[in-house]
DNA sequence: GTGAAAGCGCTAACAC
DNA sequence: GTGTTAGCGCTTTCAC
C-alpha cells in the first residue's frame, strides 16, 4: 500500500527526457539559452514527477542557504512575535526561510544561538540582544566570517553594524508630557536594567520631559527595576510606600506597568484618578485590561520588515559588513487609552 | 582591518595535523576506533582554527537535515507560541533545530508549508490544521515521501498518523459543570465552526454535562461564531437580545470569551452577577483581565514536548508511517477565576 | 542550445 | 587505527 517514494532528483527528469542534468538544472532556473521548448518539456516533466528541488544540495553547492536566523529574547513577548511576523513576510517574498532562536534572555543562550546559525550556514543573523549580555564577542566572529548581522530593538553601536530601532527617547518624552498634560505633577519612572540602552533612552525621555515642564526632578520617584511583573509589582510597592506617593507613573514597558498596577489596586487606589499610568510597548494584553492601558506602539511588524529588507539590500550591494552601518529609526506612537485619561 | 576569514574545513585541519579528513571526521564525531591521542589532537586544532562544522554538507551526505518543520496556525496565538517552545525543548536536547510556518488559518499557505518542507529536507513535520482546512491531500504528500508527520491539537484521525490532544470533551464537561455548581442554569455555549473536531468535542462536553445534570437543552442558547474576539463580541449580542438572556456563558476559547466579555459589560451587565463566564485556552491574557476569566489549560508546553518524543521515538523505532498511529490525550485542567466565581 | 566533468564539505564502505 | 575512494544532488565552467 503505502509505498514510499524514492526520491526524485534533476538525474531522473534527464533521463526520461533523454539530455543531461546540466540541461534540467538550466531549464528549471530559467536559464536564458535554453530554448522555450525545452523549458516547458523539462517543467512539465518535473510536474509529473513530483520532483521537488533538494534545496541542501543547492545550497551546498551555491554556498548559500536562504535561512535567515533570527536571535530574540523571548517568543512569549509579543512584541517579538510580532516582529518576527514582519521579518518573515519579507523573507518569503525573497525567498528566504527564518529559522529562530530564543535565548530566554541568557549570555549563554546567545551565544550558543550564535554557533547554531553559524554551523546552519545561515546567510544572515537578525537579532535583538539579551538584557543579560554585556560582551559582545561572539558577534564578532559573524563578522569574522562575512555573516550580516543586523540588530533590532536590542541594539548596540559599538558593533558597528546597521540596525533597526524605535526612537525610544521620543516615545518616552511622549508618554511623560502626556502624563503632564492631563494634569500629574508627582510623575514616577519605574526604570529597568541601564546598560540595556533602549531603558536607558527611556529614562532620559523622562527626565527631559519633566525638565521642560519646569517639573522638579525627584529621586525618590524613580526606581529601577528588572522588567518584569513581579519586578513591576515590587517598584510600585516601593513607590507607594512614599510619605507622598506619585499621582502617575511612566512604566518602562508594559510587563512592568502590569506589575504595578496590580499593585496599586491591591493598595486600594483608583486608575486613573488617584494614579495615572503608562507602559511602554503596546503588549496585546494591554487594551483588554480595566482599565485599558495607555502604552508607546514600536510599529513592531514594521521593525521585522525593515530589518529584513535592509538585509537584502545590502546583499544586493554586495556584503552588510563593507557598507556604511545604517541606522533606521521608527517613530513611536502614543496610545491613550483609560489608565491614563482624567477626566 | 575587517579580514573575512575563508572557511575552515575538516580538510584544513587534516592537512595541518598531516593526516586524512576521513580520520578528522571519524574523530570529531568521536568514532570508536580513533585513538584517544588523535582525538585530542583533531579537536584542539579544530578549535585553534576556529572551525565550525558544515551542517549543510552533512545533511546532504547523511541525507537528513535535523530540522523538524512545524506548521501553525499563528504565531501571535500565545497557546501555539508555547507549543512551540515545548517543540523547541526536546528538538535541542536531540540536536535538532526548529523551522516554523504560520498558515494564517489558511489553507494555500498551509500547503505552501509543506510545500517549502519538503524542499528544505525536513525531517519530520508537525503540525496543527487551520481552520479552514478541510482537504489534506498536502499531507499525504509527506506519507508518500516516508515524512514523519505528527499532529498537535488540531488534529484529524483520518490521516492515521499520531498525535498529541487535549481532552476537548472533558475540558467541556468540567467547565460547564462548574457553571453548574455555581448555580447557574441557562448556560449558554458559543461555538466553532464545526468542522473542526475540537470544537465540535467541546459542544459535545457541554450539552452532556447539561444533559447529566438535568439542565434542559435550548437552542436559543447555542451560537456558532468564528473563533474571534470580533466574532465572540456578536454573538453575544445574539444572546444578549434573547427574551431570557443567558445567566452564563462557556466560550468555545479564550478570544471568543473576551469578545463576549466586551459585550456584556457594554450591555452594563455584571461578571460573573448577572452572567459568569469561562473559556478556554488559558491564553496569556486571561489572568490580567477584570475580572480574570476562568478558563481550561490545556498543558500546552508538554503538548508541545510529547508530539516532539513522538517523533524522536518513532525515528529510534525506523519511521512513523510504519509504526502504529499513537494518539496522546492530556488531561485539561480547569483554571477558575473571577469570571465564573459567584459568591 | 546542450553536453561533459568537476566540486561544494562531509561521511561511510572498503581496504590494509 | 587510519587511508582511499566514491558519492549525496545540484550548479557551473568549459567545451563544441
Amino acid at each position: 500500500m503505502s509505498d514510499i517514494i524514492s526520491k526524485v532528483t534533476i538525474a531522473d527528469i534527464a533521463r526520461a527526457l533523454k539530455i543531461t542534468p546540466a540541461t534540467v538544472s538550466r531549464a528549471l532556473n530559467n536559464h536564458p539559452g535554453i530554448k522555450e521548448e525545452t523549458k516547458l518539456r523539462v517543467k512539465e516533466t518535473a510536474l509529473r514527477l513530483n520532483y521537488q528541488p533538494n534545496k541542501i544540495a543547492s545550497s551546498l553547492r551555491l554556498g548559500k542557504s536562504n535561512i535567515i536566523g533570527v536571535i530574540i529574547p523571548s517568543a512569549e513577548i509579543s512584541f517579538f512575535g510580532s516582529v518576527v511576523h514582519g521579518i518573515e513576510k519579507v523573507a518569503n517574498e525573497n525567498n528566504y526561510n527564518v529559522l529562530i532562536y530564543q535565548t530566554n534572555e541568557l549570555f549563554e543562550y546567545e551565544k550558543k544561538g550564535v554557533q547554531t546559525f553559524l554551523q546552519s550556514q545561515v546567510d544572515a543573523v537578525l537579532a535583538s540582544i539579551s538584557k543579560e549580555t554585556i560582551n559582545l564577542d561572539h558577534y564578532q566572529e559573524l563578522k569574522r566570517r562575512g555573516i550580516p548581522l543586523i540588530l533590532f530593538d536590542r541594539a548596540n553601536d559599538q558593533l558597528g553594524v546597521s540596525s533597526v530601532v524605535v526612537d525610544d527617547y521620543a516615545g518616552a518624552f511622549e508618554a511623560t508630557k502626556h502624563l503632564i498634560s492631563q494634569g500629574c505633577r508627582r510623575i514616577a519612572h519605574i526604570g529597568g536594567q541601564q546598560h540595556v540602552s533602549i531603558f536607558n533612552q527611556r529614562l532620559k525621555g523622562y527626565i527631559d520631559a519633566l525638565n521642560v515642564h519646569n517639573i522638579p526632578l525627584n529621586d525618590d520617584l524613580i526606581v529601577y527595576g528588572k522588567v518584569s511583573i513581579d519586578s513591576g509589582r515590587e517598584c510600585m510597592k516601593q513607590l507607594l510606600a512614599l510619605r507622598q506617593p506619585p499621582d502617575a507613573v511612566f512604566a518602562v514597558e508594559d510587563f512592568t506597568a502590569l506589575g504595578a498596577i496590580q499593585a496599586i489596586k491591591q493598595a486600594g487606589k483608583v486608575i486613573p484618578d488617584d494614579i495615572a499610568i503608562i507602559g511602554f510597548a503596546n503588549e496585546a494584553f494591554g487594551e483588554f485590561l480595566t482599565p485599558s492601558l495607555s502604552t508607546v506602539n514600536q510599529q513592531t511588524v514594521k521593525m521585522g520588515e525593515e530589518a529584513a529588507k535592509m538585509f537584502f539590500e545590502g546583499q544586493r550591494k554586495g556584503g552588510t559588513w563593507l557598507t556604511q552601518p545604517k541606522k533606521m529609526v521608527l517613530e513611536p506612537a502614543l496610545i491613550c487609552r483609560e489608565s491614563s485619561s482624567k477626566r
